[in-house]
RNA sequence: GCGCGAUUAGCUCAGUUGGUAGAGCAGGAUGUUUACACCAUCAAGGUCGUAGGUUCGAGUCCUACAUCGCGCACCA
């Protein structure tokens, strides 16, 4: 063993102290409130703190992006705890459906195997180990960051507990008429096949030929020729002047791909005149748009292109054909039939692929689920889902930090459509729907009597996260935890995420439990790299890896680095020098604790020696300080918290009050003098340890352990040195 | 097309009811004093994107524009 005089002499060594501290947190069991009572650190009936992690995928390993969010939300939790609040901070992970799947894919294509190879039960037995590695691999990585996580609660959004909240909450949605079957229009993707959601369409620039063809007296534009078989409506602007003398209904002969069709005009005010000819004809069963003008105006709809992407039967001659091939070859038919006009070679347009396996989507009309967001529901005041989205931000009742991303909230709530929750992959929740011929139940288990049969699909995985905040609870019991942590205090997550999840956990807990599920959202901005690029897998060697860093600099360099100038909403470029300043920073406490450890030998804590003035307007100025630093933690703006505690400890504390106790202390022979010093030294020092411990929690706790304290308490849960509540420091130092 | 954000010292960024511009890093000079060279002291560095406006007073509020970034919509 070490004495502590030893090793103080050296300089701090993160590598050899975090895993240790980290131990002796989580060994202490104060991560969970119910023990933090049960010991007497925490209050019986004192305030609840809580904040559910946002789980990480379980697609492998922890990156920047989650170092951060881990950092933020671990200094709201440690100040919590400090402040004696009944903090909670719950852990999972997310099984994160369509990405887990599309991963493990990936890998079987490596070794030659298709997932029909294996079968659905067989394959969902490798994605299982895979996501189970990947929990594994997360879960100790975030121990790595120092995240005081109450273990003892993990939740997975595709446990047995979940499982019984998601299908509690598709049944309540079925019954209230929230949740319908139908055919709708849904985006196909192709090379996945499934249904994928808006929000997990990339949207990528491309050149593509833009062709002009002759239709009967028009000319039609079109970048998709393989998708005109069924066109039989051209459509124009019932104000265009130069197509005044067509009748809308009004029907003609045409010469067309295969032979003579029959067309019909239709008038429409969503044709852009300005564009193209200003004539269209539509493909109402894979556009949007086609398939609004076509319901409005009651037209048929017809597939030409089947879910493999081939056309069908409809295409004559070119059916069977993929789309890449018969593009060409179509346009090639027409231009002989001297219905070609021309061709725009340098056309620009966006195409829509799939996020995660980077296919073209195909829209498509679909036998799907969705969820109704604008029925009205009796039980909820006769209001939509839309309605309780937008409710608790528009009064208030949910803050968004930064708040101009209530804005943004608000725009998307009001052009939301109804929800595809229904996904064609095997991986996720099974959606809790039983069909024998006709008959559809819908339920917890599967009915009683033969031949029920289950549907084939899961569902969205943000179906599941959007329980998150109360699933992980215990809901649909009535728990303990539940009434005491629900609504959650903080929402900590990436802007990237507000629509994807947050929308739906406000969806969810307004519709299921009748409350917000969180008072609070902290929105962080995206990691970036020295040089402004996002930190993505992509990168490769330029991204960042946190444990890498972790190890050269140690956890609180790190943290501090991604606190400091880091503000809500903004992205933050990570930057191996300033990381390396803040290591620097980390030693510097190290020493000056050596020193006043040093210079306060044989003081007794209990009963320490009165300050002189001097003293005692350091003391008072410290005092100021803490003030101030609380109500800037209560308001979240960590980032000048931790530049004020940093300065505050370097050239005050260091340069002005340690170099002034040397002149009293080493040069002056006035015993009053002396003793003043000595008890300032000591009381800056702990009570600086305690303001800086939820920013750098390892070395603050390592030296903590090293005070010559009787029956100390860890760190952790020392009592943080400003009141709020009672607007005074608190006395306990 | 609609909207949002950014624009402040060489670099990265703070700057919250409008009241004489701040920090870190980098760079410069000096020094090695008994916690610390993972150090100290000192100095230098900004007409706060542009143009107007409101005001006794604007980095901060308003308008327009420019550049960069992002989101949403459209794309026949």
């Amino acid at each position: 063993m070490t004495t502590v005089d030893e090793k103080l002499l050296k300089p701090y060594n993160p590598k050899n102290t975090e895993e240790r501290i980290y131990k002796l947190w989580e060994d202490s069991g104060f991560f969970n409130p119910d023990v933090c009572v049960e010991k007497g650190v925490t209050q019986k009936d004192a305030k609840p703190f809580s904040i559910v992690l946002p789980p990480p995928n379980v697609t492998g390993n922890l990156h920047t992006g989650h170092a951060l969010m881990l950092v933020i939300q671990d200094i709201m939790v440690r100040y919590a705890r400090m402040q004696g609040k009944k903090t909670l901070w719950l852990p999972g992970t997310d099984h994160a459906a369509i990405a887990t799947q599309s991963k493990v894919e990936k890998l079987l294509e490596k070794e030659g195997i298709k997932k029909n190879d294996l079968g659905r039960a067989e394959f969902l037995k490798r994605v299982e180990k895979f996501a189970q590695d990947s929990h594994d691999t997360i879960v100790n990585q975030c121990k790595k960051m120092g995240a005081s996580l109450d273990w003892s609660r993990e939740a997975f959004t595709l446990d047995e507990k979940r499982n019984l909240a998601v299908k509690t909450a598709f049944k309540q949605m079925y019954d209230d008429g929230l949740i319908y079957r139908g055919n709708r229009m849904v985006n196909w993707d192709p090379k996945g096949q499934t249904v994928i959601s808006d929000d997990e369409i990339v949207y990528e620039e491309r050149k593509s030929k833009f062709y002009t063809f002759k239709y009967g007296p028009f000319n039609i534009s079109t970048v998709r020729p393989e998708t005109k078989f069924g066109d039989k409506y051209v459509v124009m602007h019932p104000d265009d002047k130069r197509y005044e003398k067509y009748k809308d209904g009004e029907q003609f002969e045409l010469e067309w791909i295969n032979g003579k069709i029959t067309a019909t005009i239709i008038k429409d005010k969503n044709i852009d005149m300005e564009f193209g000819t200003g004539v269209m004809t539509i493909t109402p069963w894979h556009s949007s748009v086609d398939f609004e003008i076509a319901e409005k105006h009651k037209l048929d709809k017809e597939q030409i292109i089947d879910k493999y992407g081939k056309l069908l039967p409809i295409a004559g001659e070119f059916a069977g054909m993929k789309i890449a091939d018969a593009r060409e070859k179509i346009a090639d038919k027409l231009k002989a039939k001297g219905l070609l006009v021309s061709i725009d070679e340098n056309y620009v347009n966006r195409v829509a692929t799939a996020e995660r396996t980077g296919g073209m989507i195909e829209p498509q009309i679909m036998l799907q689920w969705f969820i109704d967001v604008n029925k009205k529901i009796p039980s909820r005041g006769n209001k939509s889902l839309k309605e309780l989205m937008l409710e608790p931000v528009r009064e208030s009742k949910i803050k968004i930090i930064p708040n101009y991303f209530e804005k943004v909230y608000f725009n998307w709530i009001e052009n939301l459509h109804d929800w595809c929750i229904s996904r064609q992959i095997w991986y996720g929740h099974r959606i809790p729907v039983w069909y024998k011929g006709k008959e559809i139940f819908v339920g917890m288990e599967e009915p009683d009597g033969e031949g029920w049969v289950q549907d084939e699909d899961t569902l969205d995985t943000w179906f599941s996260s959007g329980l998150w905040t109360f699933s992980t609870l215990g809901w649909p019991d009535a728990t303990k935890d539940l009434k005491t942590y629900h609504p959650t205090t903080v929402l900590e997550t990436g802007h990237d995420i507000l629509f994807f999840w947050i929308a739906r956990m406000i969806l969810m807990s307004q519709y299921l439990l009748g409350e917000v599920p969180f008072e609070n959202v902290y929105l962080h901005g995206m990691v970036r790299t020295a040089d402004g690029k996002k930190m993505s897998k992509s990168l490769g060697e330029k991204a960042i890896d946190p444990l890498s860093i972790i190890a050269k600099y140690g956890n609180d360099a790190l943290r501090m680095s991604m606190v400091v100038g880091n503000t809500p909403g903004n992205d933050l470029k990570l930057n191996e020098n300033d990381i390396r300043g803040y290591g620097k920073f980390t030693n510097k406490i190290w020493n000056a604790s050596r020193f006043v450890f040093e210079q306060t030998k044989g003081l007794d804590a209990t009963n320490l020696p009165s300050l002189d003035e001097e003293d005692l307007i350091s003391q008072k100025e410290l005092e100021n300080l803490l003030k101030e630093v609380s109500k800037e933690m209560d308001e979240f703006r960590f980032s000048i918290v931790a530049e004020k505690l940093y300065h505050y400890f370097w050239h005050t504390f260091a340069d002005i009050i340690i170099e002034r106790s040397k002149e009293k202390i080493l040069k002056n022979n006035n015993a009053k003098e002396i003793q003043s010093a000595k008890a300032l030294l000591y009381t800056q020092l702990t009570t600086l340890l305690k303001a800086l411990h939820p920013f750098m929690p390892f070395v603050t706790e390592e030296i903590w352990s090293m005070m010559p304290i009787e029956n100390k308490n860890l760190l952790m849960v020392e009592k943080w040195p400003f009141d709020s509540a009672q607007d005074k420091p608190d006395d306990n130092h």
